[in-house]
DNA sequence: ACTTTGGATATTGTATACAAAAATAATCAG
DNA sequence: CTGATTATTTTTGTATACAATATCCAAAGT
């Protein structure tokens, strides 16, 4: 196990993140450099790194002498995300499942049954995102697609906001149980198109209930 | 006409990634701090900053405590970066036809044109691989699909260095120009379908011949 | 009241200075 | 001479200080 040695500004990142995907930070908010220094007790330039390497993921943007605000996605935006989200994936499953072995499955199948225990002990908003993000990654690294691997990440990231924020009020996560346990069953099957169409659909089917949610606050 | 006020950062930014993309700055190369903020006649600050910008875009890899390289990707990474440009483009250029209007597509057919003078006037190192990737872009911009616009434009870029390094040698520029050639008819005749299919052999088919050339320089 | 203009204030961008880590050179034991 | 170990130097990471830009607000003119 390598010690990983942590500079500022990787502290930083994480810790900004975390505020902008819990909610804490709301989109659209602008982000202060000197507050969020100070809060962090780091001077700006940590906070400046920091901010540019959540741009890069899509969590902030960058507006030159005006400052960074958490990302805020129109509902074409979000379905976008979704869409590309449901592309990539599929792909990435599609070239994993002959390759899964079944420790990595079983891996996979524990996921499952922790983001159950999650659910039961009501704790939607934290655990059960952070849990879901690394379940569907897992099916994934088998794959052997780095590049597109790290994407999906930043992807999952971005959509797993509005996930916490949006969909665990309505139904969302109720529904999401038993469709991953089919998904990993017809993994197990290496039964590809069928998985992939699955997938999809389970993609895509958040999409459109965040959908439905984000223009609602939108529009009223 | 929005005058676009320059901050340094953007400028070094720029310039670093001329360099890479020339190959003035070859792949696995160090890239010092001092060295280019005395180079570009700036502090070690903005170079900072634009080189986790490059890290953003692929191109300029990043060690905590040890600095920046530019990228060196294997023969594996080469083909995964061309099959995700594949599978992107051909997303982009199926949403994008329905809605390229004439304009458009003349803007498009320009490109053309003046890729054929360059490849005339033997510019084929910065100009043609410039309006190539101006080019591909073009159509893709009527999908109305920023996000994937953005990260096939990285992509781009980074597939572009290799391009620029290798293929020139090689023949495969004179392939090129009839087969954008055909791909711009059949975007005009509206034929979706065998204009992606057209698309992801030419992307695929160029990665093919990269894929050749560097697995032969990291070998011998 | 409404716009305009000038300046105070806040905020970002960048240079400089210093601290921490890594890489390199020098010393010494065997 | 070799290899380990300790200085020395180089390079990166971060804080502080200052400059440039944007934002806000009050006063003046219409």
């Amino acid at each position: 196990m390598v010690v990983e040695y942590k500079t500022r500004t990787q502290v930083v990142v994480e810790a900004i993140r975390e505020k902008i995907l819990t909610g804490a930070i709301k989109a659209g908010e602008p982000l202060r450099q000197a507050a969020l220094a100070d809060e962090l007790k780091v001077s700006r330039i940590p906070v400046r790194e920091a901010l540019l390497q959540l741009e890069a993921e899509g969590l902030v943007e960058f507006e030159a002498h005006k400052g960074a605000t958490a990302t805020k996605l129109s509902a074409e935006q979000v379905t976008e995300l979704f869409e590309l989200r449901a592309l990539l994936e599929c792909e990435l499953l599609r070239m994993a499942i002959p390759r899964l072995t079944e420790a990595e499955l079983a891996q996979s199948e524990q996921l499952l049954q922790q983001m159950s225990e999650a659910y039961q002990a009501a704790d939607t908003s934290g655990s059960w995102s952070e849990l879901n993000s690394r379940f569907h990654m897992s099916l994934y690294r088998a794959a052997n697609r780095p590049l597109t691997y790290e994407m999906v990440q930043n992807l999952n990231s971005n959509s797993d906001r509005y996930i916490r924020v949006h969909l665990m009020l309505a139904g969302g996560v109720k529904k999401a149980g038993p469709e991953h346990e089919n998904l990993l069953q017809l993994v197990r099957q290496k039964k590809a198109d069928a998985a992939c169409q699955l997938l999809k659909q389970h993609i895509l089917g958040a999409a459109a209930e965040i959908k439905l949610l984000v223009t609602k606050l939108d529009g009223g």
